[in-house]
DNA sequence: TTGAAAGCGCTAACAG
DNA sequence: CTGTTAGCGCTTTCAA
């Protein structure tokens, strides 16, 4: 049985089909008699029609559909994100496209494939891009003459719009918390340090806080992989081995939850014996014992400004638009204060975070 | 700058857009000379051709496109999802509709409104349908002459595949299992429980287990509310003031993991004073400390037999499926034995899972 | 206030 | 081996 079509209800109506689309889509250049239109409206609701999307993205040439590209975590696995953060992310895209009218194109970059293909082959209206990726595939974005969001991810080219955060502050601001906490031999734990990625920024963050500090980032205190609950525990693991490490940033919650369950599995306490901090404010954080001193950053906002800023290039808004929200430290129960070397202030603050003016 | 068409192609390769067709689709039935079949393909190549997909379903009335539903975990709210189990389900769903060629549309179900329009506005094959809904959502679905898959919910429908688990033994064994520890105050601690819903299911499975070992259900030792993070915490304060309650039954991990941070914050240790199982093995029960004992699911299986059943069914298998997971205890470390009544066993086999054979 | 006609990009009989 | 033609469902001039 076929859907039925607006020719369907312009013969039942007794009209044309020009009649039924003006009434339905209340076109206001045209004047329908109230009569025609109601009739028009009774029909189409008695029959169920609903208009055909695809059909009227012909003429349109809008297909109010918004491409979201995702990031596999790793090559070839089946996953896309193990990682709560996308989840989250995704919710408020998929909140935000809706009430706006918009349906969501979700897909993983084709393994292997160009990842432009769907957005290209479906006429998606925008498309927005989670984490980075290789300038290459970026490339062909421009081709596709539509707003393009990036979401975390530091490229500066002038066609795409970004969204991200403070990436290097967060981890300049962890990494100060650390060293205000008294810590000296920070381990850094990330998901792999590609050019554009947020990673990248985190650890320039994280040494710069170092330097400042006096101290150097020391090679065999990085450790760097995917990211992932499995990595943080893998790197958990590894750095037990050197006994000046005191802290450890995990640039991701995901990470950090990992690493301290993967000290717990080495007999380690967390924050007695080693402190963690994490990156995002995940729920996790809060789940996993001791709860996380993290950097908080808003998911929510995320989304809701990528489609937002989409819309806003839809209705012809020309300027590139670069939104960098705030992150903020949230201490919980995983850093805790070790002696503090020689270089202690005179006036000490009991219990307030202390900044490390050096 | 507009898209290059067919028609684009075939001018520039001097052959009509019937051949260009023909060759890009690699129709067998029409034989094309290698020589103009090279031609067209280089051509398309060179001009960067993509073929519009919205305007071949037109023709083909096949748009290789699946739907998803997915459930708000509560009304009105921003997230469709704080739980981890969704991001899971999604990713195998993405990834398997990929590999299979179709993509994936994303909805949340629209406030308000019939959950099932965005499916017929976009005319997708097929479309996956997560949690329970009243079955007045449902009876549009049969509108749709498509194929609809069910997962997570229990109804008896004919016309729709259904995919699942075992929830009712899964709340079984759980029980049991608990019992067999020697516990007899368990609470229950759920997400709300709907007609056809799981959490209905495993709550039964609860009931069966305590009424074989001669025990009731009592309600004050239930708390249902949403499946989050939250709920679970806020069951586990009000827990707290029955004595007599020596484990609980989280019937999701994102539950149970709120119920031991609330042990905790009331000052109660896990599994010492209070043991906890959870529902799902998401990476959550590992992250959780003490790892959580938990019923594991596998959600990926669930995501690619829902794809694979929409592909069969567009295939034209005519024939209702019905997938029934099974769910194995993980036996990890938030359960403790306590003492067990008098009715103890002679041969008790030292550590391990002892039957409850009463 | 309404409708005829053309066209969006593509496919599929059918004819040649 | 290839092209003509009609049509998928809808919008949009343009004319009546």
């Amino acid at each position: 049985m076929r859907r039925v079509s607006i020719k369907d209800v312009a013969r039942e109506a007794g009209v044309s089909t020009t009649t039924v689309s003006y009434v339905l889509n209340e076109i206001t250049t045209q004047t329908i008699s109230s009569e025609t239109s109601r009739r028009v409206r009774e029909v189409a609701k008695r029959m169920g029609y609903v208009p055909n999307l695809n059909a009227r993205s012909l003429t349109s040439r809008k297909t109010n559909l918004i491409g979201i590209v995702i990031p596999q975590t790793e090559p070839g696995r089946e996953f896309m994100f193990d990682n709560p953060f996308y989840g989250a992310l995704l919710s408020s895209l998929e909140f935000n496209a809706r009430r706006n009218g918009y349906h969501l194109l979700l897909t993983g970059p084709a393994s292997g494939q160009s990842y432009i293909g769907v957005a290209r082959n479906r006429g998606v209206d925008g498309i927005v891009i989670v984490g980075s990726y290789p300038s290459s595939s970026l490339d062909e974005l421009h081709q596709l003459s539509i707003p393009v969001v990036l979401i975390d991810t530091y490229v500066t080219d002038e066609s795409f719009h970004t969204i991200g955060i403070n990436d290097r502050q967060g981890g300049l601001l962890a990494t100060e918390y650390l060293l205000s906490r008294g810590h000296r031999g920070i381990a850094f734990v990330s998901g792999g340090i590609s050019e554009h990625g947020v990673m990248r920024q985190r650890f320039l963050g994280y040494q710069e806080a170092l330097e400042a500090a006096g101290l150097q980032v020391r090679e065999e205190r990085l450790y760097t992989g995917e990211v992932s609950f499995q990595h943080g525990m893998q790197a958990a693991r590894e750095l037990c081995s050197q006994q000046d490490i005191t802290a450890v940033f995990a640039a991701a919650d995901i990470l950090g939850v990992g690493v301290v369950k993967g000290l717990r599995q080495q007999g380690r306490r967390v924050p007695e014996d080693v402190s963690v901090m994490g990156f995002d404010d995940l729920d996790l954080a809060q789940i996993c014992d001791p709860s996380l001193t993290t950097m908080r950053q808003d998911i929510a906002a995320k989304g809701r400004q990528a489609i937002l800023t989409i819309l806003d290039a839809l209705d012809g808004k020309p300027d590139k638009q670069e939104w960098i929200f705030p992150v903020d430290l949230v201490v919980r129960d995983s850093v805790r204060s070790v002696g503090r070397p020689v270089t202690a202030q005179k006036h000490r603050r009991p219990d307030s975070g202390e900044e490390l003016n050096e």
